[in-house]
DNA sequence: TCCCCCTATATCTGAATTGATATAGTTTCG
DNA sequence: CGAAACTATATCAATTCAGATATAGGGGGA
């Protein structure tokens, strides 16, 4: 649904290759938007059919030819006015925390260990996304606000696997009666 | 790919029909993991073939005839196996996120605008799940969890809305750069 | 009574996404 | 020199997912 339109993103200051988009993609745009190669090539096709980009291609001076893509008057004005439409709230489709959803499964010895495995990927995650050069502008603000998440679901993760209450009371049958 | 685990999660305490498992992944799962009908069934069908599930036809004494699926002691294996393997770290895909990483392409009022919007719709689905009836177990915790989440997000928006620096400091935005 | 909404099942289309594979030139390092 | 890694483009199959549609009985309200 949106991937073109992050690629009009990354077209908008400069012209690129879709080998760099997709590069970019990966380092800049990070967690919050990923694509294969696979989608991008297809995407700048059909953004060229509408008129988004325009291709040129690159005589190959040094290497394979190359596909350079530049974004048209029409494509930023078409980028502006998706950035413009209301965004519906994340929808995560997180397989950590639905697993937590249903440790009610695994006997305690075994969520334990499920949630402190999980606080770790977590760490890790946070702190590849620290370590590797914060782009500028919009998707460094961008970046921060999916690390704040992460940690802030790592906290709870984190206070989920050291309450011994959280952990001892959801046991199924023998779950104590306080209901809603 | 875990669709089928989330149903057996839902089956884990008693049976259930398709439409009802449909209805608690809305209410229950909520915005964990989310899926139409039209993948539920067929999922359905993939269990029961795999025999993670057993299938009883009920007739119809009031309405419709009515499929009610109960796990089997395979599933139970099966949803325990998935459970214990490691999670990736979240990887959202988030829209709202993803359009603020690119805001640099909208004049300031309109940026501003398109935050405070944002906020409100992240507002509006942080009460909506307060408001729904929380579920039993880890299925509560696990919802805490999407909330927490959400106001560490809705936190960040309004901090960068409300920062004329944050606003401010990427440039040379609306405007499309001199062409060559 | 009629209409609408809810329960309930199910299919179909098309788009989005993933993962694997193919091709080919360039650079780099031992 | 040769192997490996990187740049670069592209396609394929399989799966996931969203949205629309079809069918049908029951209950409630105008």
């Amino acid at each position: 649904m949106s991937l073109p339109h992050v690629l009009l993103g990354l077209l908008w200051t400069s012209p690129s290759t879709g080998y760099d988009l997709a590069r970019s993609l990966e380092e800049d745009v990070a967690p919050l938007w990923r694509a294969e190669m696979s989608q991008i090539y297809p995407a700048l096709a059909r953004l060229r059919r509408a008129g988004f980009v325009l291709l040129r291609v690159l005589g190959p001076r040094r290497g394979p030819r190359r596909n350079l893509y530049r974004i048209t008057a029409t494509g930023r004005r078409e980028l502006k006015r998706w950035l413009a439409e209301p965004a519906a709230p994340p929808t995560s489709k997180d397989e950590g925390l639905t697993k937590i959803a249903f440790l009610e499964a695994l006997p305690a010895s075994e969520r334990r260990a499920f949630l402190a495995r999980y606080e770790r990927t977590i760490a890790d995650e946070i702190r590849r996304l620290r370590d590797t050069a914060p782009p500028d502008g919009f998707l460094r603000e961008a970046r921060r606000g999916a690390v704040d998440r992460l940690e802030a679901t790592r906290r709870w993760v984190r206070s989920l696997a050291g309450d011994s209450p959280a952990m001892a009371a959801p046991t199924a049958a023998a779950a104590p009666p306080k209901k809603r």
